[in-house]
DNA sequence: TGACTTGACGTCCACCTGACACTAACCCTA
DNA sequence: TAGGGTTAGTGTCAGGTGGACGTCAAGTCA
């Protein structure tokens, strides 16, 4: 096979992936944010993410940053590209692409710590962030939209949710997406007419009446994003 | 200002751009493609693009290699990023990801002529094409899902057309892009009750009964990608 | 036991969508 | 000039969907 290399004006650029995960935590909405330990924009919070090595592919990549630097273990179908920052200017280092990822965390993987270059890892107000580092405000707000449009037709909300749940729980899920009040009777009869849930017999009980407790049915499909 | 380095693992990667270009040509939706000069994939069919350049955004990329290979020039809001195809081995050169763009041509765009390293370039098929070089069938295959997306929303059929234009003409727009037959009367009624078009009083004569001629309504937002 | 809290439920209306068949206007040819 | 060919143009009905809305039920707790 003939000998072929990269044409000179090929720009060599830093690749690199970012990811946006999302959970449920006290109710609200959360983003998964890293303190970075290092220049540029040391001690600012930041999205989760680093560079592509090598013989790795983009969402490998997503899926070691997000181990080493938050201790989170994720599968393949939690997570989609979504969108490719490429701006000039956005990282001071030079010209760096970044790929960034959805993810959506299923619950109980909520127990995070910092590692590799960072000082933390925290879930904060996915709708009221700090500010970030770079462009990472930008990267997460198109990061919400894309979770917002996945909302509607995945049964993207039950992966937020322990295996059995009450409607009000994920009803306060979709609330917290959405970020707007929904009409309980109407939640109700949209979801139960979707055939994917099925009571699991018990009852949930706390201040008010008891919930009746749901789990996915048998032959639902998991969300892949 | 401390001086900054790319830490010593980030990739360094070949960036490209590639462009899924569309218009309407005989009734029919076509796909810009062009016939390779070089290696790797010489003759073969591909999608414009190429290597993106020092100091140039990815949308400048895009835009300069639809001029130079196939002579279209385009307005920046006629292109939209929609995915990024890193997989190793995509390219036999190396590491090379491409940043894919979804492009809707504007009626009259339609005379090309190849350039630069291409021996040619042509309006093909969108929904047929001929084999086609690296990965861009996927490419286009992913384009064409996102243009069937964005048609439902945005009034992006009209930039298909000329100025003026039948309904029949833009119901033929739809089913190519959708590739399936619509229902006239209820085409009808739902693009009328978008108040998007207005009668341009003219009508145009052919074969059959002569036609309402229509323009895009006043107020209508210019469809962007 | 009564007040409070939260869960559960049904109806109505507006709107949208899709299925469906006939008439109208023009051209061309015999 | 009459008739056939061809395409444009129109309305109705049924079913489904989505949103607005109030009331009763089943617990807890003081």
């Amino acid at each position: 096979m003939t000998r072929l290399v990269l044409p000179p004006q090929a720009t060599q650029v830093g690749l690199a992936v970012d990811i946006a995960a999302f959970a449920m935590h006290g109710g609200e909405l959360r983003a998964l944010l890293v303190q970075r330990g290092e220049l540029p924009h040391a001690r600012d919070w930041a999205l989760p993410g680093g560079f592509v090595q090598p013989g790795e592919e983009l969402h490998e990549a997503a899926l070691r940053e997000l181990q080493t630097e938050t201790a989170v273990q994720l599968e393949p179908r939690h997570l989609e590209q979504f969108y490719t920052f490429g701006e000039i200017g956005r990282d001071p280092r030079g010209r760096i692409v970044s790929v960034a990822h959805l993810a959506v965390l299923p619950h109980g993987t909520v127990r995070v710590s910092g590692g590799g270059h960072t000082l933390g890892a925290e879930w904060l107000s996915a709708h009221h962030p700090p500010r970030l580092a770079f462009d990472h405000q930008a990267i997460l707000t198109r990061a919400l939209l894309r979770l917002q449009l996945r909302l509607e037709y995945a049964n993207l909300a039950l992966d937020f949710l322990p295996d059995t749940f009450t409607l009000p729980e994920l009803q306060g899920v979709y609330e917290a997406i959405l970020n707007r009040q929904l009409d309980k009777r109407n939640f109700r009869k949209r979801l139960l007419a979707q055939n994917i849930l099925t009571p699991s017999g018990e009852r949930r009980s706390g201040v008010g009446r008891p919930a009746q407790l749901y789990r996915r049915a048998k032959n639902v499909r998991v969300a892949a994003l």
